[in-house]
DNA sequence: AAGAGGCCCTGATAGC
DNA sequence: TGCTATCAGGGCCTCT
């Protein structure tokens, strides 16, 4: 589901709504996520007080008073609800399921606070919660990760030297992890037609124009993005029940068949696979 | 050693 | 009202 923006949207209601509380219970449905839950994974949360959530690339981190850390990593179909009690029911537990935004099944994960409790849903379980000990782990966790698209660190000078001796297709080093995080393959079509640069171009034949392009467009279609809540598809929603907006302000994603809706371009969106994964992009404007 | 491909899993949709 | 095939926004592993 979820690339970086979506990921800060839902960053941004957890961070509103369990920051300085405390974690009264967990209840675990389903162990079995794309890593396994850890056994003490109810022990390192129970009782123990939020200080913020924060986030790195598409994963969230919830903070904790003592120093660690518990990651979240939504997968393709991860989403987290939060669950207000219902005052009008005096039945405690019952009280809490009557949201029409909770799906039925595949509720694996439950953190309980005084008056409500935020829910991860999974259908396919790609997603996953992780304890991380201290500060140390937390940066060994993700030093794989290349940096934000928003990270000063991205940079032409980076670029260049990152795409030395590579030889893939951009649209491939644009959802390549190790080159810059966050970015997966909504918004990396996103961003290629932004900068009118081809999906199939191999990176040894780019310019230092068209590499300066692509880095600020990155920047610029996710910060769009996040302003407009996120990219409503499938089953994304904002954990308090609402849908994001950029959804509309896709110019090729899944618009394969339609025209082009650059200003005077008279092109096709095509629909190509790329790696294994669609990609979308004008035959006219995209070079 | 970079890159291509397969795989983890369920659900929605398309086509018969 | 049934099947079956294909595809889906991620990331890791293996093979070459």
């Amino acid at each position: 589901m979820p690339e970086l923006p979506e990921v800060e949207i839902v960053r941004q209601s957890l961070d509103k709504k369990i920051r300085q509380k405390k974690v009264k219970k967990v209840i675990v449905r389903n162990r079995n996520l794309r890593i396994k839950l850890s056994n003490n994974f109810k022990k390192n949360l129970e009782n123990k007080k939020v200080t913020k959530v924060s986030r790195f690339s598409k994963y969230l981190i919830i903070n904790f008073y003592e120093g660690k850390f518990c990651i979240i990593h939504l997968g393709m179909s991860g989403t987290i609800h939060l669950i207000k009690k219902d005052l009008k029911s005096n039945f405690t537990n019952l009280s809490f399921y009557n949201s029409p935004s909770l799906p039925k099944k595949h509720n694996h994960i439950e953190i309980i606070f005084d008056d409500f409790r935020i829910i991860y849903n999974d259908p396919r379980r790609f997603g996953f919660f992780q304890i991380i000990k201290n500060n140390i782990d937390l940066k060994k966790r993700f030093s794989h990760l290349g940096p934000e698209p928003f990270d000063k660190k991205f940079n032409l000078i980076f670029f260049k030297k990152f795409i030395k001796a590579r030889n893939k297709k951009i649209k491939d080093l644009l959802i390549d992890q190790k080159f810059v995080s966050g970015i997966g393959n909504i918004y990396a079509s996103e961003i290629l037609f932004h900068c009118k640069i081809n999906p199939n171009k191999k990176i040894k034949l780019l310019n230092k124009d068209e590499c300066s392009r692509i880095i600020l467009s990155s920047k610029k279609i996710l910060i769009k993005a996040i302003k407009k809540g996120g990219s409503s598809i499938r089953d994304f929603k904002n954990p308090d029940g609402s849908s994001g907006g950029f959804q509309d302000s896709f110019k090729v994603y899944q618009r394969d068949g339609l025209s082009c809706k650059r200003i005077s371009c008279e092109g096709i969106i095509i629909k190509k696979i790329i790696s294994n994964r669609s990609t979308f992009f004008c035959n006219t404007c995209q070079n």
